[in-house]
DNA sequence: AGGGTTGTTTCAAACGTTTGCAACAAATAG
DNA sequence: CTATTTGTTGCAAACGTTTGAAACAACCCT
């Protein structure tokens, strides 16, 4: 038969007083009399009670819960990004709730629906790629919950941000290839419905302008998965064999690509340079180590909850923040000529 | 101000009805006047009514949530697992609420502690690396909350438990290494108080046994990481030259072994045949791809799901049962000798 | 008219905890 | 010797929900 964790009642109902002289005995209330005090401590211990989480949760309208919503954990980045997390709310005594929405709105909206309904003192989230429409998120602001927006941020919800700077990120990896005398540079971007996707697509844009570099209708592709760059290399390479320099808007892109052209017997980075986005750690075990720009995962979870932290100490009518880490070209091998 | 998410009582405040109407309402109850119900469903569908799920938990005793512990989330396996389970669970109306132990026994037995608090219906748990004591789990029992392990678990505990055929998969890596002419083939073993450190270990030094291979001293290696293989290659070839097959108790390992091994100028796998446990998607990103054996990470997530799921049905003094997946060998490049 | 049925609604308890207030005894003050 | 204080404990309400039982009116049957 299933048991039950030990209760205030069960401690009260075996030393024959009330619930609420054991409540406030276990917490050092002075009104109550030592000896009683020292035995329900005693007794608490030896029964290994531990208070009720739900019935706090329901009594003080706080769960010292932080809701979490990402795409995909496989992905390495979010699970550094959760790693982060973790570690700052567990400092501050919160536990967090992991969602994964599997770049799905549905799931994403039914996963913020089941959030709201348990009580979560706050949300962290980074919004999933097939995600248009906003009322899961507007319902969150009219309950009064605090959010806190990562990497993907929603544009039309007022609410805390941390984000890398994409555009100076992808301006900067894709200088570093034109200095390593790349002329026909590729960039395999994300959706752009995400501001990542036209973020680091501007800086990549922006860098070919400032080189005056032309840009060709094939400058651009939308890839943003290892296994699409598999495919699409080829394709690409076989159109144009001028292509000698790749940007990808992710790692394991990056790491597609790499695979699909070291098959077509071209060498990297001397044929084709690759650079992706990231810092995976997939980015060092590749042959030739993969250049990449580093996206501060871990250092993101942590901004994110400390500012959800702050944001529950004061949430009445307050200005959004938006933390903007600094990236940070990582130069492997993948893309040095000498 | 902070406002709160619609309750039934606010509804019945609103209908100048009690909230015991409105409840039956709510659930279609043969005993409400049908005006009555179409009131109640309109105005509730209007304020996006939403019932509260900590009261249902505190009320009902369960709280439609299963508590998951990994070691770490970070490792592509678990979140692999994590998959399996989170589907099998959603489909069965459950969320998940994921905590990692870091490998750590304090960390572990904190979050034991606190998802016991929170009224979990059921746990999955794969042990960290340092538990050597297990009065958490212990107590769960005593609690009388399901519990199923995978890939790590307890032997001290009566539970059902998820497993790979973990001396099989070894075994057969180990043959495979053989029958590609190795000679002389090294473990990169996991820690011996866990099932999976034994069984890979034992899968290995069997195949050796029956070949007749000599076991040196150095043949097994305690070695886990992908950052201790860096370091331990060098050092082992160094003094063993005459090594030429690696066979890791998990891929992390295998691949920071092959890094190492290429630093050194050596081929593999002409010079040196390296094979995995785990096929993670890292074993085909390296260069050259990597043998390894399949854990099965996602269906393993799933069972162990599918196992809570039964015993959550019928646990009153259940024998556990032990489900065995069947591992596969992935055979690559970094292995197969012409 | 008394008893019974039917339809509809409300009451009260329960889940585990906290906390303002009331209650009571004993001790002290006036 | 009453009045107040002090020390200690218990009561009851609250958080949001469900549910058995009670309540009540309106109706029908004898």
């Amino acid at each position: 038969m299933r048991g039950h964790q030990v209760t205030i009642k069960d401690i009260a109902k075996m030393l024959h007083i009330s619930p609420s002289t054991v409540s406030r005995a276990l917490k050092d209330h002075p009104d109550i009399n030592p000896q009683t005090k020292k035995n329900v401590q005693d007794l608490a211990k030896q029964m290994n009670y531990k208070p009720n989480k739900v019935a706090l949760s329901l009594l003080q309208q706080e769960s010292k819960i932080i809701g979490v919503i990402i795409p995909e954990i496989i992905h390495h980045f979010f699970s550094t990004v959760i790693s982060g997390i973790e570690k700052v709310a567990n400092d501050a005594g919160y536990h967090i709730i992991i969602c994964q929405s599997n770049e799905s709105y549905l799931k994403e909206v039914e996963n913020v629906q089941a959030l709201l309904s348990s009580n979560i003192d706050g949300f962290i989230i980074s919004m999933a790629k097939t995600t248009t429409r906003f009322e899961h998120f507007k319902n969150i602001e009219e309950v009064g919950v605090p959010v806190v927006f990562f990497d993907r941020p929603c544009e039309e919800i007022k609410a805390d941000r941390v984000i890398v700077e994409d555009y100076n990120g992808a301006y900067n990896a894709t200088m570093h290839l034109i200095e390593n005398k790349c002329k026909n540079i590729v960039h395999f971007a994300g959706p752009q419905n995400l501001a990542i996707g036209i973020d680091r697509r501007n800086g990549f844009l922006d860098a070919l302008k400032e080189k005056r570099y032309p840009i060709h209708d094939y400058t651009i592709q939308y890839c943003d998965t290892f296994k699409h760059a598999q495919h699409l290399i080829p394709e690409l390479l076989l159109v144009h064999p001028e292509i000698d320099g790749v940007f990808a808007v992710n790692d394991e892109t990056a790491v597609g690509a790499m695979i699909a052209i070291k098959k077509l017997n071209k060498q990297i980075p001397s044929d084709i340079a690759v650079a992706g986005f990231t810092n995976s750690f997939i980015s060092y075990m590749t042959d030739p180590e993969l250049t990449t720009v580093d996206q501060k995962g871990y250092e993101m979870g942590q901004s994110a909850a400390q500012l959800l932290l702050n944001r529950m100490q004061s949430y009445d009518d307050f200005e959004p923040v938006t933390k903007t880490l600094n990236t940070e070209l990582i130069i492997r091998k993948s893309s040095v000529r000498i």
